[in-house]
DNA sequence: GTCTATATATCGATAGAC
DNA sequence: GTCTATCGATATATAGAC
């Protein structure tokens, strides 16, 4: 499936040159496919239009990735990979208020630069998850990583108001998604033709005074 | 455009038995196709599979509705105007804490007996609303309907913690609706297969009390 | 008002020259 | 590794018999 080459090479790490052109146009071929699918949708977004964005013929995005189906998964696989690694701030020994306030920023910071990715996850969830399908528990236990074990600790311990931890993660990735997917209606509420990155500013601190104080820490 | 008929009659509403007929079909049309839009998004709906759900022959859809867009702008329709008539709670006058947890409820209830409407919603603005277009503005401004200043009010007065009308509604919003568009998330996050009328009370609960202490109101 | 058969368009995918 | 030309499948929409 790889051997695609007429002459005989090596092995594909011996032109690191080709390497690198190979990681590049799938990079590129990868960023644009994300904000497509995020504008149109799995079924809506087409080949050709991926392409065009990309700058390149469509024949290379096949070439690449095989299948739509395919350059699909990688989109999503990329955007969950960047995500996992954002919940390291949640331990039992590290302050609530301090552990909260910036997850808050995280999540919401990375929704709005990464916004079609968001949007493509979202996509992909509301159809019902049907081609992450199984893989998806697994997403979201790495995704929680037993975070709403140690949210339930506060409680115990009295830090923090009583909530139940998976519910509290619940709402807190509706609020912090929901400013990022929703943005055009959020616009409509604000009035904004567009959002600043003064808007994002009081965004967090709206979010974050709301969360705290629902747990009733000092704001 | 609609004189089709190959006999004249005096008018449409001289056949009362007819008009039924079709009253009755688009509704089953209506219905069918917001789940199909719902489950597929716009583009991954087929006029086919909507037919079979609807249980008629395909170029019926056509008769009715014309075209696939007048179709889906139907059901947009369809939904939005359920959706109008649910901020009634909230007057200037109203106690703040019963404003606040009849409408939780309320949308809760909505966002869930009516989760195919609120999904081809979410997929409508997360695609930026090329099909509703301007009237989104409207839209939001019928929806929210001055409610932000009642919210703003209720601060000056000192009745609730301090907290922009606008974001309040907005995290509200996000909260019911994320838990019925992500059901298949919170099915992972929860453990459960399914979730039940049980399930549903205890979110309820946990949406109401988080909202409620963050605006230091008695639980 | 119903339904079959079909025209027309578009998309995903690939063959094959370079 | 790149790109043009094209095949085959599927979708929307409609014509026309009933």
């Amino acid at each position: 499936m790889t051997q695609k080459s007429p002459v005989k090479q090596g092995s594909r790490a011996a032109s690191p040159r080709k390497a690198s052109i190979r990681r590049q146009n799938q990079a590129v071929i990868l960023a644009a496919a994300e904000d497509v699918f995020a504008e149109r949708g799995y079924a809506g977004a087409s080949m050709s239009e991926i392409a065009r964005r990309a700058d390149l013929p469509k024949a290379n995005l096949h070439y690449y990735f095989g299948t739509k189906e395919e350059l699909y998964r990688a989109v999503l696989d990329d955007i969950l990979t960047a995500w996992r690694h954002d919940m390291d701030g949640f331990r039992s020994d590290a302050d609530p208020k301090q552990a909260v306030s910036a997850y808050i920023r995280l999540k919401l910071d990375f929704s709005h630069r990464r916004a079609s990715g968001s949007k493509v996850f979202a996509n992909e969830i509301i159809h019902g998850a049907s081609v992450l399908g199984d893989a998806l528990g697994d997403l979201v236990r790495a995704g929680i990583a037993g975070k709403d074990k140690v949210v339930d600790e506060w409680v115990t311990k009295g830090l923090i108001a009583p909530v139940d931890g998976r519910h509290f993660f619940i709402m807190l990735w509706a609020m912090t998604q929901h400013y990022a997917d929703f943005e055009v209606q959020i616009r409509k509420v604000l009035g904004k033709e567009a959002l600043t990155e003064a808007d994002w500013r009081e965004i967090a601190i709206q979010v974050e005074t709301f969360v705290l104080r629902a747990l009733c820490l000092p704001v």
